[in-house]
DNA sequence: TTGTAAGCGTTATCAA
DNA sequence: TTGATAACGCTTACAA
């Protein structure tokens, strides 16, 4: 059996109320009896168990992070980067990819309000779970909705979709298509769409949003673009939903024959530093994924304080130039 | 406060016991007292408190899965397919983003050692840590050589080391360059060196391996492929560590106007999913992500099971030809 | 400066 | 079919 604080207590001749004195320096103790008690611990290789504690406390020191997939680019460098800023502060952090299952993230929702964590920082991109009840437990959403009490981080869509669609009548393209996720998904980044279709018409273009499931294979996906440069011939101009929709419509407009930017402007979204990284001639918008991250945990950080928050927190976003768009 | 099992009691006039049996269907229940057991804990939302459980139990129903970073490709898929596995197994993922950097891992392991978690999957790259004592925390190792107790899983390096340099000699390359981390790493992927250094001696090539260290910025690594093609104009193919540092090799070979595959042939590895959506031309060598993940966590369940298990698993790899080698 | 004892919320043994 | 009670390993009043 691991050692526990009573074998060390009696190792070292103390109560368990001095060892555990000892672990947490707290109170008056004598140098003596801290060496002695060290000592035994260090004999017995004793290390407390964390779960006795967090029973007593009440208290986990995990936050929960709910999110699509860490395979992706964009929630991989922002759970790193949560990860990351959330150790500093004394938290570890639980995961659960749901892949935007909703039977997933309802059964992760359920297990995590057991007190298995102090808090939860969800971006999943689901409907109907809003209702949920959260009873007590702190949550912040990231670019997701989810009902009237929990606080939004996002960066700003709308702008983005303005950045992106005005870089692209800027540089001459004139029949301009926007691929995104279905409009039933109430997600902020639908201001994406919002805003390059005000934009569009405010420069007296035709809008032409085309519907691209998040969920899909990437297989699939380039079907969907296959199906986009067939039906609209004379599109000089792409607003991809994404970095990775974006590099697959670099390729299958390469096997139309289509050259990107000569006679095809195409513009991605997120700017993760992998794909700067890898592709950096794509042109996109980058989003902030460490004002994102450090934000999320300051309302949350203000939740578990039960101190008031705002109800939403706009980050700005920032163009990358690159050659395509 | 949060109800607990003794509300429910109260409420639905019957003892903690017969809740808990409710809760765990465990022993005979009337009906009648299990609806009424159901019906007090609706009215109060109850949620059993998982944290008295794992105290109780002294099991927790977590792994800690330490890793460099989520937002590389290769580990980020490593996590995601872990994740996706244990989730299925009724494991949640606890996970801890090391950067290499000894300190945060040896933080780490100290905390996770603290029966916070059931077991733990390994698979960050630092020496010196090999001597520590993880009394009996079930632990495996990926791609890492820890100490002989703990058992790698690791993908067949040898294999892919020769994979790819018989595949750039076999396409006319003689002068090749591999890329690979410094020599104190007693990593798996070593082999890698020693495949490619023994293929090239057995085709009468002199090999050369050119050191990267994993950790530095991917500026700071351009800097050194450019080191590279300046300090050898004739070199005609690289074997690079992994896919992006390839990816980076690509665009500094191209501001030395050498022209792939032309001139100038390149393989790289682990060829996740997202880079052969991103890059499908990279040649490069698939790490079997897959096999990996539920290699690991069967041979970690087995040493949870306290039963015996192989010191070392190797996973076939596999060639993915692209346009670049 | 140190110790005793109660309690965190659950489960399981034993008895009824 | 159900209930009283001890235990899981720790922290903290309160007492000495």
């Amino acid at each position: 059996m691991t050692p526990k604080l009573e074998d060390v207590a009696k190792r070292a001749n103390v109560s368990k109320t001095t060892v555990s004195r000892v672990l947490n320096n707290r109170g008056y103790l004598s140098q003596k009896t801290i060496d002695k008690v060290y000592a035994a611990m260090k004999e017995l290789n004793y290390h407390p168990n964390a779960v006795a504690r967090q029973l007593y406390k009440n208290q986990t020191n995990l936050i929960g992070i709910l999110l699509p997939t860490v395979a992706n680019p964009f929630f991989g460098e922002l759970t790193d980067t949560l990860e990351r800023l959330l150790y500093q502060q004394g938290f570890k952090v639980l995961i659960g990819n749901s892949m935007n299952d909703p039977k997933k993230e309802t059964a992760y929702l359920n297990q995590l309000l057991s007190k298995q964590v102090d808090g939860l920082i969800v971006g999943t991109h689901n409907q109907g779970i809003k209702q949920y009840d959260y009873q007590d437990l702190p949550v912040v959403a990231i670019d997701r909705i989810m009902n009237e009490d929990i606080p939004i981080i996002a960066s700003d869509n709308y702008h983005g979709g303005v950045l992106a669609t005005t870089h692209l009548i800027d540089r001459g393209a004139e029949k301009i298509i926007h691929t995104n996720g279905p409009l039933t998904l109430e997600t902020p980044s639908q201001r994406r769409r919002v805003a390059y279709e005000e934009t569009m018409m405010a420069h007296n273009l035709t809008p032409l949003t085309y519907t691209v499931d998040f969920n899909i294979s990437s297989e699939a996906k380039k079907v969907v673009f296959q199906k986009l440069l067939e039906e609209h011939p004379d599109v000089d101009g792409i607003f991809a939903a994404n970095d990775t929709d974006a590099a697959l419509i670099m390729q299958v407009a390469a096997e139309f024959g289509r050259h990107i930017p000569d006679d095809l402007l195409l513009v991605g979204y997120d700017g993760t530093k992998l794909i700067r990284d890898l592709i950096p001639s794509l042109t996109t918008i980058i989003q902030p994924i460490e004002a994102i991250s450090t934000t999320a945990i300051n309302v949350l950080k203000q939740r578990l304080a039960h101190e008031d928050t705002e109800k939403e927190y706009i980050l700005p976003v920032e163009l990358w130039p690159g050659t395509t768009g």
